[in-house]
DNA sequence: TCTGGGGTCCTAGGACCC
DNA sequence: TCTGGGGTCCTAGGACCC
């Protein structure tokens, strides 16, 4: 029995979301109607486009390239910041919305959903089901979405990557070699900026032509990737819409600074900052991490990391940081410009699982220490929680004069 | 005033063990 | 004097997504 998938996509989200918010609070003008980006500010380095009007796109802008470069392609393009806690709420209720027709539903980022309408349907068939959501969105949400019909999740967000806005597009298997394979390969989900070149090289250009490639050739070129690229040009995904929410498997946190820094320092002030924000959300999950990541980036955009497996997971944040600022210091070549300093905890688990079960009542001091520190954390996020995150962090972390800026969750 | 931040997954090489 | 090979764990780096 062939599966019913669809694929909700929201067009130019962020810049919908603050173009809605906008309007709400008596903005006369509606930035989806401008040539209009959502960006980051240029003056602390991190001027990208995240989101782009109609208009914009009109005029060659493309996401993630920088303010300046868009600047260029479109003079008098307007900019505005992001606002994740607004684009939430705008997620939130359209997962809401999406609830009343099924309940299997992967929430695939902030602005993407894949709903499995097997069984739910209703009489209906997919399509009109489809064509009655992106209505519904757009007369109750006030924004436009763009919807993929088809039997499985790649097929479905293939489809509704289609033409846009406000669209509903089909891709069935008999549809592929009409829709899909005329499209260039850098089209394919999964298809990046490091493979497409290579593809090229091989003379394949179209989604077509990687289909019909020998499906044995692509595995010894690009191993498991290779059997995926090829499987995905042939329209073939059987991985499930997961409904279920997942626990994270790793929490990062990193900041590019304002300007470079080549002071060792200064560089574990900022460490110490982005490591009370992620054990902060680590404790929120009730979770233990067992690797510790630092990541740096020269001026020169060389990426460095260092990664340590922990003797047995934790939350506590001095032992975390203990260990990262040991990474920053085997890391960190003296005299070197840093412009971005990031750090994350990987291999998270449910539980402690360290010895203490094993040999029962027997507390080392080692042990004690450990779980005082965990008691010290709580307390602290409680505090974070009534005060404001804001208010309350550890001395050093003042000095830093609100270089670091803390997102709330 | 050129290039974000948060994720997941994969690969390759070295250490170590039997 | 000839100098294995398979398996697992750990680490660094890379590719891709939104």
């Amino acid at each position: 029995m062939k599966r019913q998938i669809l694929h909700i996509d929201v067009n130019n989200a962020f810049l919908s979301w603050t173009a809605i918010d906008m309007l709400k609070k008596g903005s006369k003008i509606d930035i989806r109607e401008i040539p209009a980006v959502i960006g980051g500010d240029e003056t602390k380095r991190s001027g990208i486009v995240l989101a782009k009007s109609m208009k914009a796109k009109e005029c060659g802008v493309v996401t993630a390239e920088t303010i300046y470069q868009a600047r260029q392609k479109c003079p008098g393009l307007k900019v505005f910041p992001s606002n994740f806690k607004i684009y939430r709420e705008y997620s939130n209720k359209m997962y809401e919305l999406l609830l009343q027709y099924t309940d299997k539903i992967e929430r695939f980022s902030i602005d993407e959903c894949f709903l499995d309408m097997t069984n739910y349907l209703k009489g209906k068939t997919l399509l009109e089901t489809g064509k009655e959501i992106g209505k519904r969105i757009k007369e109750e949400l006030e924004f436009t979405v763009n919807v993929g019909v088809a039997h499985n999740k790649l097929l479905a967000k293939m489809a509704s990557d289609f033409t846009k806005p406000d669209k509903v597009h089909t891709l069935f298997e008999e549809e592929i070699p009409q829709k899909m394979w005329p499209l260039p390969v850098s089209e394919l989900f999964m298809l990046g900026k490091r493979t497409v070149p290579k593809l090229h090289n091989m003379q394949i250009r179209t989604i077509g032509d990687l289909a019909k490639t020998n499906k044995e050739l692509l595995a010894k070129k690009f191993g498991k990737h290779g059997v995926m690229m090829w499987e995905y040009a042939n329209g073939i995904d059987n991985s499930e819409v997961k409904y279920i929410k997942e626990k994270p498997k790793g929490i990062g946190n990193s900041v590019t600074l304002p300007q470079d820094i080549s002071n060792l320092e200064k560089l574990e002030e900022i460490l110490l900052a982005i490591t009370e924000q992620v054990t902060y959300r680590l404790r929120k999950y009730n979770m233990y991490a067992s690797t510790v990541n630092v990541q740096l980036r020269n001026k020169d955009f060389k990426d460095f990391t260092h990664q340590k497996k922990l003797t047995s997971p934790t939350s506590s944040t001095k032992i975390i940081y203990q260990e990262a600022k040991i990474l920053l210091n085997q890391m960190y070549i003296k005299g070197m410009p840093i412009r971005l300093v990031g750090m994350r905890v990987d291999g998270l688990k449910d539980t402690k699982q360290d010895q203490i079960s094993l040999f029962d009542n027997i507390q080392t001091k080692e042990t004690k220490d450990i779980k005082k520190q965990e008691n010290l954390d709580k307390t602290i996020d409680k505090l974070k929680e009534k005060y404001g995150y804001n208010l309350i962090t550890r001395a050093t972390n003042l000095e830093l004069d609100g270089t670091i800026e803390f997102k709330k969750h």
